[in-house]
DNA sequence: GAGGTATAAATTTTCGATAATCTATTGACG
DNA sequence: CGTCAATAGATTATCGAAAATTTATACCTC
């Protein structure tokens, strides 16, 4: 009767989402009756989705002290990107190197969708930056989508949504966020003619470039732990 | 009154061992009922530790039809070594670019513990290979503890961690394992020396030379799924 | 008032039981 | 015989309450 989801399983996708995009605060407090409440659902899921997501990083638990929102803070946004930037360009040298024709449609179509959302959100429309977000998502997914290693892959998804975090986190303090369609269609380009070299060397000067830009948009005095 | 920690922890870690030393079996299934009496806990404790053995890999979830460890495979063993050469060698670089002198100090320790376990388990003594197994792992470990990069550490240990199951289940089907001493040696001297280059390439080879006698000796027909 | 201790409140952790779902078995019908 | 449906059995998923732990408060002593 229900959508064949454990309610487990819904949860856990409604947290992350709701820590991914900052409706829960880095540092908050995740008390089990009100995210009872706050999703309709007995402790047994709750605390089952919890534990997935300290896992995978997004809260931190204490031993009989309870869950919060994993803390945010300059240091472990510059350890992310420095490793973030060494996994995402293994993947996409072997990316580059895999790759055939059906890799390189999907990174057209990708470039296009990406290309079709405003630069910046008009007139204060939300919507907007969840289509941008979702798109700069599948592009970068899609530059190392012919990697051919389930391993690198998830890894590499989970350090892109760490990474994604901050970008929300930013987006939310700040109303908006840079969008070059041209870095993106020179990194492409690139991985497409196969200049490894080039698209590695474009890839790292994409996110270090991200990385600066949060840097200065973002108070991390007030986002800190 | 407890050793202060929750039974969740508790039954993590048992569960975690016994999956990583191969005393439940690649494929096996994980009845609730049969692991609330192996550790004799209630049903909460177990599903919680199942949930993060989930997202860590070891154990993997098919909704409503249970847990069961996580398979193993040759094409999982290959990506696996492909992705941890690239990782264990982007934190070798680190390490060797950052470490001083006590870092230095920590090799040299590791590496003469390395060496004092007998090469071969003498007479069926089992202590031996756990002996074995946790002093190449702290060598290892020391290699690139001077990284200093949280979020990669704490990748390669999971890579670690995954491929050491491997090991682990080779050595229950043959009762020894190769333990070339001289390697680590040669390993830690240009390490040391500061030889960056030689040492990514005899990490490389160490660790491709591993999943080849691992291929060798593991009946995969037996272990699969 | 400072410091410490006992009590109460709040919160997390765990258990036992119920509800929901999947699997195996049986029997009817073509 | 074989296929399908219905039922019974086994297993998972969830809930609500009890136990254990932490945090806050009140009280006493110096």
């Amino acid at each position: 009767m229900n959508e064949q989801s454990t309610l487990n399983a819904t949860v856990f996708g409604l947290l992350r989402e709701d820590i991914l995009t900052g409706r829960l605060r880095p540092g908050e407090r995740l008390r089990a009756e009100t995210l009872r409440q706050r999703y309709d659902v007995g402790g047994s899921p709750v605390r089952e989705a919890l534990m997935r997501l300290e896992s995978e990083g997004f809260v931190s638990l204490e031993q009989n002290k309870g869950f919060k929102v994993s803390g945010v803070s300059l240091a472990d946004l510059e350890d992310l990107t420095r490793t973030r930037i060494e996994i995402e360009n293994i993947a996409l040298r072997w990316s580059i190197a895999k790759g055939g024709v059906e890799w390189e449609a999907l990174l057209v179509g990708a470039l296009h969708r990406l290309s079709s959302v405003p630069k910046r959100a008009s007139d204060g429309e939300a919507g907007r930056n969840s289509d941008w977000l979702r798109y700069h998502r599948e592009f970068h997914s899609a530059l190392v989508a012919a990697c051919d290693s389930p391993t690198l892959s998830s890894i590499r998804d989970r350090l892109f949504d760490q990474a994604e975090r901050y970008v929300s986190l930013a987006i939310a303090s700040q109303g908006e966020f840079r969008d070059d369609v041209s870095e993106h269609a020179a990194l492409m380009n690139a991985a497409i003619s196969r200049d490894a070299e080039t698209a590695l060397r474009l890839n790292r000067a994409h996110i270090e470039r991200t990385t600066e830009k949060l840097k200065k948009t973002s108070d991390f005095k007030m986002m800190d732990v």
